[in-house]
DNA sequence: GATGAATGAGTATTCATTCAT
DNA sequence: AATGAATGAATACTCATTCAT
C-alpha cells in the first residue's frame, strides 16, 4: 500500500525522546512480546522512525535492556527500606515473598522477558538487572541468617535452596496464574502460605511452635531482653 | 564455480530416517536452541534435504514436539514403577524429587525448551507432553495425600501450593546450574534437602522430633520463670 | 507427524488404475481446484502412491488435459445427435444455446478449467479439446447458415461474431453466476432470452414476425390451405 | 567467486520508486504473468531488493491490485465524459462497445488478469477495481433504459443478457484475438457488427425499418399472391 | 539531530517429479 | 508394475540495521 499521509514532525528533548522510546517499547513488549515487536512498530507508534531509535540505541536488545533495567529498578525502588522497616524474622520473610509476588503479579510478562532474553545471555552478569537481583535475592539470604543468628533457624539452613524454593515456587506458580492455568493469584494467601512453609521447614526443632502468632519471634526476643533487664536488677 | 557434486540419492527405511531427523534435531535444538536451528541445518547435518524433513513432520514446531515427547517419554518411562516399589513417605517424597532432578541434570535445554515453546502455547494441554507432565506431577499429590492419611502430615497441607515449590525450586536451581551461575549440581545433596526440608514444613507439629509444641512450653516456661523473677523483687 | 497406518495394497488392472486416477483427480480439481490439488493428495485419496501416478501421466498437466477431454467428450457426447434431430433454424438455435448452458451449469469449475489451463497454453490447437471445441462451435456457424439459406437470415450475417456474443454471453453470465455474484441460473429462461436475442438480430428485416406464436398459426393455416389447393391440382 | 559488487545505495523519492515498482511490475505481469513473475525478479529488474518492495506494498497481491487499479482507473479515465458528448442511443451504444474493445486491444493481458486474480476472489466486490467495473458497465444498463425510454427499443428488453453478451461477447473475441487464435482484432468492424446486432435485436418489431411486424404481412402477401396464382391455375 | 529509504540475509514451507528398490 | 523416499528448486515475506540526505 501506498504511504499514508505524513505524521506531523515533532521535535522533542533527548530525555523526552529517550524516556518515550522506553515507554512505547515498554508497553508493546509486554502487550506482543518482544520478538513479534518490531522496531517499525515501536517508531510508528511514537512517531518516529527506525533510524531515531538507533540514535538512541545501538540495538533492539539494548532497548529492552533498559525497558527492562528502568522497571526492574522502579519495582525494587522501596522494597529495601519497606523492608528495613519490618521486624521479626518471619514478618521480614513473609514480606519478601509477599512482594516478590505482588510484583509477578503487576508485570509477569516483563518477568518472563528478563527469564527468556536477559537470564539466558551469556553476559547476563555484567547488566545492571543482575546486579538488582543479586541485590534482591540478597535478602533472602539475610533473613535467613538472622533467622539463624537469632537462634530460630537451624544452624546449617540450606540458604540457597530455600532461595531456589522461594523464588522457584513463587515463579513457578505465577507461570501457572499468568498462563491461564490458574483462575486467580492470591498473593497475600499464597505469601502466607509460603512463608509459612518456609519458617516451619527452618525452625530449629523444639525451638518454638510453628503455628502461633507471627509475633511469636518478636514476643521470644522482646522475653529474653526483658530477662536480660531484670537480670540485672536483681545483681 | 563451486562444488554441486549431485548428492547420491541414499535411500533409508522410514523409522531409521524419522529417527535420525529426530536425533539430529534434539542435538541441534539443544546445541543451538530451538529458533536460531533453521530447518536447513537439521537437513544438511542429516546429509538430506529440506523437503526430506517435511515428509516426516509438517512442521517445525511438530519436530520440536515430537523430539520433546520422545525425550520426556523416555525419561518418565520408568518412573512410576520405580516409585511404586518404595515405600515410606520420607523415601517416596525424596524419589520423586531426585528423580525430578536427575531428569533436569541430564536435559536442562530440553527442559528450558518445553517451557518455552510447548507449555507457553496456547494448546499446550492438547499435547502428550501435558499429559505426561500431568501424570508426572500428580505424583507429588499422591505423596502428599498419603502423608495426610497416614498422619504425619497436616490436615491442611497446601498441596498445590508444595508442588510449585517442589518442581519451581528445582527448577530455578537447575537453572541457575544450566546457565553456569551454579558450579555444580549435587543432585543427591539437593534432593535430600529438597525433601527433608518438605518433609519437615508439613510434618504435624507435635507428630514428630522434628515439630514441636514444646517451644510454646519454652516460651511458657521463660514467662514463669521471668514472673518469678519479678515477684522476688516485688517482695 | 510420523506416518499413520500402513494402506492396504490392492493391485487392479491397469484401465481401471487409469479410470479412478481420473475420477479423483477429476473430483478433487472441480472441489479444490487445479493448481490446490496436489498429486500426493490425489494418490493418497485413491490410495496409491504418487508415483504410480506418474505411470500413467507425464505430468500434473497431461492428467488434467485427460481429465478435461473426457469430461468434454461425454458432455457432449449426444449433442450433435440431438442436434440433428431437431428442425428449424429457430428451434435448433435454441438447443445449441440451451445445450451450452447446461453443460456450463452442470460442471462450471472444470469449465473454468479450460479456460484458464488449456485454451491459455501454447499448445492449444494440438489438444483433443480444441477439436471438440471446435466441432462443438462449428454447430453455430452451421444453424446460422441454415438460416442464411432459408431466406430468413441476413446473408451477411456475422457468423463468427454472434458465435463469440452466445458462447461469451453464456460464459460471462454463467461466471457471474458461478462466482455467486448472481442467484440463479435459470438455464431455459436466458436460453430462451438469448435464442430470441440472436434470431431476431440475424432475421432479414422484414421477413417474418420474430415474436408471436399466432402469426405461426396464421402461417400455417394459410400454408395449409394452400397445400389443399397444390393437393387438389394434383389429382 | 562470482561477482558480488555491493549495489550503490540509491535513494528515491517514494512517489518515484512507487511508480518504478508499480511500472516495472506491470510489464512483468503482462509479459510473463502474475504467478510465474516472482518478486525478486521485479526487484532485480529494478535494482532494488524484494524488500523495498514491501515497504510500499503489503503483499504480492496488493501489488498486483494496484497495478490494475492504477490501468483500469487510467483506461476509463475520459469514458464516461466522452459517452456524455454522444447523443443518439444507436451511437453510443457503438461507442460503449467500441470503447471497450479499444481498452481489451490495447491491454488484453491485464484485463485476463483481472479476470483471474481479481474477478474470481471473494474481496472482489471490496475492490476499487469492481467499483470501476460497476460504474462502467452500467453505462450499457444506461443506454439501454434510454432506448426503451425512446419507444425505439422493446419495454422487455433483457438489459442484463444484453450487458452479458455485449461484454461476453467482447471478451470471448478479444480472447481469440489474445490467444492468437484470431488474427487481426478489428475493433472498429467489430464494433459495429456488434452494436449493429444489438441494436437490431432490441428495437421495437416495426418502429424503423430494422425490424418488422410487417414482415408478418409481407409473408401473408406473398403467400396471398402464391394462392391466387394457385387460383389462376384451377380455374 | 533526525529522517526514512534501502538493505540483505534470512526462513519455513511446498510440490511436481525422479529413481532406487 | 508398483512403490514411496528423496529430491531440489522455488518463493513470499520479515526485520534489524545502515547510511545518504
Amino acid at each position: 500500500m501506498p504511504q499514508a499521509a505524513k505524521k506531523k514532525r515533532v521535535r522533542q528533548k533527548p530525555e523526552e525522546r529517550l524516556a518515550e522510546i522506553i515507554k512505547i517499547s515498554h508497553q508493546m513488549f509486554v502487550e506482543k512480546g518482544y520478538e513479534a515487536t518490531s522496531m517499525a512498530e515501536v517508531a510508528n507508534e511514537i512517531g518516529i522512525v527506525e533510524g531515531t531509535i538507533y540514535r538512541y540505541f545501538k540495538t533492539k536488545k539494548d532497548v529492552l535492556l533498559v525497558v527492562l533495567e528502568k522497571w526492574y529498578d522502579n519495582a525494587l525502588a522501596d522494597y529495601e527500606q519497606n523492608l528495613a522497616g519490618i521486624t521479626g524474622v518471619k514478618n521480614r520473610m513473609h514480606f519478601m515473598i509477599w512482594h516478590h509476588l505482588k510484583v509477578l503479579q503487576a508485570d509477569p510478562v516483563l518477568c518472563d522477558l528478563i527469564v527468556q532474553h536477559v537470564r539466558a545471555s551469556d553476559d547476563y552478569e555484567t547488566t545492571k538487572i543482575f546486579q538488582l537481583n543479586k541485590s534482591y535475592s540478597s535478602a533472602v539470604d539475610r533473613i535467613i541468617k538472622e533467622g539463624i543468628a537469632e537462634g530460630i533457624f537451624v544452624e546449617d539452613a540450606p540458604i540457597a535452596l530455600v532461595r531456589d524454593m522461594v523464588y522457584g515456587g513463587v515463579e513457578y506458580h505465577s507461570w501457572r496464574y499468568v498462563s491461564g492455568r490458574s483462575k486467580r493469584l492470591d498473593v497475600d494467601k499464597i505469601a502466607n502460605q509460603i512463608s509459612h512453609f518456609v519458617y516451619k521447614a527452618l525452625l530449629i526443632e523444639n525451638s518454638e511452635p510453628v503455628s502461633s502468632d507471627t509475633s511469636n519471634d518478636l514476643v521470644l526476643a522482646k522475653l529474653n531482653t526483658l530477662e536480660a533487664k531484670i537480670d540485672k536488677l536483681n545483681l
